[in-house]
DNA sequence: AAGACATATGCAACTATTTGCATATAAGAT
DNA sequence: ATCTTATATGCAAATAGTTGCATATGTCTT
């Protein structure tokens, strides 16, 4: 209750602009937080549901043929005045838990080659996300200026995805050096 | 029992090369692991418990005048090939879950000044975190040829650290430029 | 016809991490 | 004298995230 749960706001965030399901908000994750955030489509049912029960958003069943029916959740005042209390509160600073760098720590106990095969698979990684969000800024940045407007927040994540992926890079080519030689 | 337990084995790294306790182990992760993982002080007495329960680790009782008994842990043969074939298999690449930025991209919801506020405090930490770093650095490299050799790996997971802050404060500066605009 | 992929939802068990509490001593600073 | 920091250990409860399983349909590919 403290300054934590941060997944709950998130999906309280996407809400706040737009109604949806839990497909909808895991596509809407994967679209617009990709850069910061990852959930798996558990998480976010469940999380959906502890939501639903506090009364933070409430849902309406969309029957359709075939498939099962649409569970569309939607903001509530209750849950609008939470997500405004959260973003006043300070967050904590982020900490990395990098299970490679575990292993590079460790790197003596093991063969250098096998190390630089994992850090090329790694590297694949994250050089496609790095493309992926490369490509999402030149659509943002050929929008006109009053397009933009309203997303130059978004954006600025963005950048934080970008610049994040390319320090990624710059640091693997150092250890692929030092594994070369 | 997948890819995972990275914090088992990081102690099981530790443990490799020195024997400790405890609070050695907790001391060693924040002046060798700190830039690419945090541990708190429960969590590691919680893990040294369990490895040792599943004896990949063991445990001898030195008894301190005044203070609580200090229970040294040492590898065992098990340990050790725990970890080797931890080693051998594939991690997770790391995924960040950012509370700033999940702030950020809600950023139309609170105030621009409470934003930058907030922003500073973190750039604070960062840089805070960044100073230690390259002092770190500036040692290992004022270490002779010889010297330097056994700690070349770890000093590349140091790089790293830099690295991330590095793109970390230059990101918080392009915001910063946006806020106060 | 079989297989993959997208739509659409969820439970259960486990692993990981945080937060709050609890105890006890010694050394050094204000 | 009191306060802070360091040493030294741990439990319990809550929150967070992963992994495996489960179901059911539609479309598109091989």
């Amino acid at each position: 209750m403290t300054r934590t749960m941060s997944l709950k706001h998130a999906i309280l965030t996407l809400l706040e602009t737009e109604e949806g399901s839990g497909y909808d908000l895991l596509k809407r994750f994967k679209a617009r937080l990709g850069f910061f955030w990852n959930a798996s489509h558990q998480q976010i049912y469940s999380q959906l549901k502890t939501l639903h029960q506090d009364g933070l958003i409430d849902c309406t069943l969309e029957p359709q043929q075939g498939k099962p029916d649409r569970k569309v959740y939607h903001m509530t005042q209750a849950g609008h005045e939470t997500l405004i209390e959260w973003l006043e509160k300070p967050v904590k600073v982020d900490k990395v838990n990098d299970a490679l760098l575990v292993k590079m720590y460790a790197g003596h106990l093991i063969d250098k080659q096998k190390m630089q095969l994992e850090l090329t698979e790694h590297k694949t990684i994250h050089q496609r996300m790095l493309e992926t969000f490369l490509a999402l800024e030149q659509e943002y940045l050929a929008l006109s200026k009053t397009k933009k407007k309203p997303f130059e927040l978004p954006y600025l994540t963005l950048r934080r995805g970008i610049l994040g992926e390319q320090a990624w890079l710059q640091w693997a080519e150092e250890v692929e050096t030092f594994l070369k030689s």
